[in-house]
DNA sequence: CAACGTTGTTTCAACGTTGTAAACAGCCGC
DNA sequence: GCGGCTGTTTACAACGTTGAAACAACGTTG
C-alpha cells in the first residue's frame, strides 16, 4: 500500500504533523526540515488518503451530478463541461442516472446523506418544487437547466421563454404559417417543456396565428419520431415544427425525410440544445445553442459558494447564454456541390 | 450534521460497538437490544459515514471509468451501462475523460493512487502495452473494448477483426468492388484501428479487391466528413465505404449527402458501434452493434474479481458479443412510404 | 459444584489525517 | 541571569468506523 504520514515521519525523523505542515504548507517549516521531508515524500511516493483527509475535514472533493440519462448527446456533453469545470477545483464527478424517474431523483437527494458527496447537481424531470422545499438534508444542491424557479436551490439555465420564442419568431419571419410545437408533455405540471410551450404560444399569439401542439412523453428520437408522424396525419399538416429539442427534431426529421417530404422546402424544422448530430444531419438542423460550458461553469460555481461559503445565503437564480442558429433545416440547403464541403455552422 | 454511531449508542444506552453490529448484522445480537438499537436508528435516520468506513476498511466504492470523452455517443451509451452495472454492485462511478491524451491516461493510472477509487475501468487510446506493463501501482485494472491483448490486464473487447471482415463481406455481398475503409489512424502503432484494418484486408484479400484506405486522426464525425470529401477527389471513388465507427459514417454521410450523392445507389456505407442517431439518420446506418450491455457487465465483473479475489491471477482476456445490424446505408430504402414509419432496426 | 461452552455485550485499538495547544530552542534587552 | 519574544516543532485528541479480544451472565456437564 501507499506511505503514510507516519512513514514519512519516521524516516525524515520528525514528527507526523510536521510532515502533515509540508504537504498541505499551513505551517511555518524551516527551510532544512522542509527540504528533508521532501526528500522522503517523493522518494516514497507520498500520496495522501483522501479517505481520511476527508474523516478528518468532513469533506470529500467529490460531487454528484445526476442527469436524465447520459446517453441522450445534450446532457453527455453537458457532463463534459461539468466534470471539466469541477476538475479545476480538483473535485471528481460521480454521475448518477435518474432515468427521470421520480423515486431514482428522490433516492439520490436522499443518499447524498452518506457522506459520500460534497454536493449534487440535479438536473431534475419529475421532483416537485414542494418536496424539494421539504428536504430535510442540508448537503449543498444546484439545479441545472430545468424546471422549478424560485424554488429552495440555487438554480441556472438559459431563459427558455424567450428561447422559444425567439425559435418561433424565426419560423414566422420565413414565411411559414401553420407552426406546430412539438414536445409538450403529457404528465408534468411544471418544467422546461411548459416553459418552451408559454414562449412558443407568445409568438404565436404576437402574429395572429393558430396553435399545433404535439405531445411526447420523453424527450427521445423515437418519440419525435411518432409525434411527427401523427402531426401529418393531420387535416392540415403543419409547414414548419418547432420541436422542443434536438432530439425530437432529429427522430421528426426521419419521418418527414422518409415520408418523402422535404425539409426545410416542404416543412421547416428547428429543434434546441444544438448537440452534434444536428450539425452533420442532412439537412444540418436549427437550433437553439445553450452556452453549454458557461451553465456548466455557473452550475459548479454555485455549488462550490454553497459548499464553502456561509451557510444559508438565499438561494440564487442564473440565467446562461443561449443563440439561435440557423442552418438548413430551416433556411434551405445551398445547391449540391460538386467538390465537398464541411457541414453549415 | 448526520447521527454517528456515537449518537444512536448514547441514545439507546448500549454500547458504540453494538450499534455497529446492528447495522452490519455480524455478530449477534439479541431481539431486544436489536429492536431498541433500530428504533433510535430510524429514528435518528442514521446513514453510515463511508470516509471512515473506507479508512478503516481500505476500500471506497468508487470506481474509476475513464474513457476518451464522454460526449462521444458511443462512450456516453456505454457510460450507462457501466453505470448500471456498478450500481448493482453498490458502486459508483466517477467519470475521466482523457481526450485520448497520453498524459491524461498517464495521469489517471497514476491518480489511482490517492485511494480515492477501488479500482479502474479505463478505454486506452494512446498508452502502451509496455507502458501499462510497467507500471507499479496495485490498484485494479481492466481494460475495456480497445487496444492492448495479451497485456498486464484484464481485459473484454468484442473482436474486432472478426467484425470488420463482417461488415466488409457484407459490402462485397452488395456486389461492390471499390470498397473503402475510412479511419486508420496516423498515428497509433496498435489499437482498435489497425484490427478494423486487418479484418478489412483479410476480406478484401480473400477476394482478390484492391483495398483503399482513408486516415484520420479522431474518430469524429468531422474527421469523417473530410476524409471523405478526400475519396471523392480520387481519381476511382468508391461506391462503397466501410468507417471505422459510427460518427466518422455520419461525418462520411453528410458529406456524399451534400454533394448530391445517393446513398447507397451510389455509395453504400457502413459504419461500426451502433450508436442511436444511426437508427434515426436518413438513410439509417448498417453498423456492427457490440453488446454494450454484455461490455460493461463483463468489465464490472473483471474489476470485481480484481478487487476482491485473491491477489493476482493472470489477466483475463474476456470476449464480448456483436450482431451486423443491415439498415438502410446498404440495403437501401423502402420507397417513401405515404404514411409515416419508424426507423429500421 | 467447579470447570466449561454459549451467547450477548463491551473495551480497546487502529485506519491516516489535521486543528489546537502546548513545548521547546534560540535570541534579545534589561 | 531572568522574563519575554519569535519561530519552529511536537504531543494529543478527534473525525466515525470496525476487527480482536476481553468480559459478564448464563446454563450445561462430568
Amino acid at each position: 500500500m501507499g506511505a503514510s504520514l507516519r512513514d514519512i515521519a519516521r524516516l525524515a525523523g520528525v514528527s507526523v504533523k510536521t510532515v502533515s505542515n509540508v504537504v498541505n504548507g499551513y505551517a511555518r517549516v524551516s527551510p532544512e526540515t522542509r527540504a528533508k521531508v521532501e526528500e522522503v515524500l517523493s522518494q516514497l511516493e507520498y500520496r495522501p488518503n483522501l479517505s481520511a483527509r476527508n474523516l478528518r475535514q468532513g469533506r470529500t472533493g467529490v460531487i454528484a451530478l445526476a442527469l436524465p440519462e447520459l446517453d441522450a448527446p445534450y446532457f453527455a456533453e453537458l457532463s463534459r463541461f461539468v466534470i471539466d469545470a469541477a476538475a479545476e477545483l480538483r473535485w471528481l464527478v460521480v454521475i448518477e442516472q435518474t432515468d427521470g424517474s421520480l423515486e431514482r431523483e428522490r433516492r439520490i437527494l436522499d443518499g447524498v446523506r452518506d457522506h459520500r458527496v460534497d454536493g449534487v447537481i440535479l438536473s431534475p424531470i419529475a421532483i416537485g418544487a414542494d418536496e424539494l422545499a421539504a428536504r430535510t438534508d442540508a448537503t449543498a444542491l444546484v439545479l441545472l437547466g430545468e424546471r422549478i424557479h424560485d424554488g429552495p436551490a440555487d438554480h441556472v439555465a438559459i431563459d427558455n421563454v424567450r428561447a422559444a420564442r425567439d425559435v418561433t419568431e424565426h419560423l414566422i419571419g420565413l414565411g411559414r404559417t401553420r407552426i406546430a410545437a412539438l414536445g409538450a408533455e403529457d404528465n408534468a405540471a411544471s418544467g422546461t417543456a411548459p416553459l418552451r410551450l408559454a414562449g412558443y404560444r407568445e409568438a404565436m399569439a404576437a402574429h395572429g396565428l393558430p396553435e399545433t401542439i404535439a405531445t411526447v412523453e420523453r424527450y427521445r428520437r423515437d418519440q419525435g419520431a411518432a409525434a411527427m408522424a401523427g402531426l401529418l396525419e393531420r387535416a392540415e399538416p403543419p409547414d414548419a415544427v418547432f420541436c422542443f429539442n434536438d432530439l425530437l427534431a432529429l427522430g421528426a426529421l426521419r419521418t418527414l425525410l422518409s415520408c418523402g417530404l422535404r425539409v426545410p422546402e416542404d416543412v421547416a424544422l428547428a429543434g434546441l440544445d444544438d448537440i452534434e448530430d444536428g450539425r452533420f444531419s442532412t439537412p444540418t438542423l436549427t437550433t437553439v445553442a445553450p452556452d453549454k460550458a458557461e451553465l456548466a461553469r455557473i452550475a459548479v460555481d454555485l455549488l462550490k459558494q454553497r459548499i464553502e461559503g456561509p451557510a444559508d445565503h438565499p438561494p440564487k437564480e442564473v440565467g446562461a447564454g443561449y443563440r439561435l442558429v440557423a442552418r438548413e433545416s430551416t433556411l434551405g440547403r445551398s445547391p449540391a456541390r460538386p467538390r465537398p464541403a464541411g457541414p453549415g455552422r
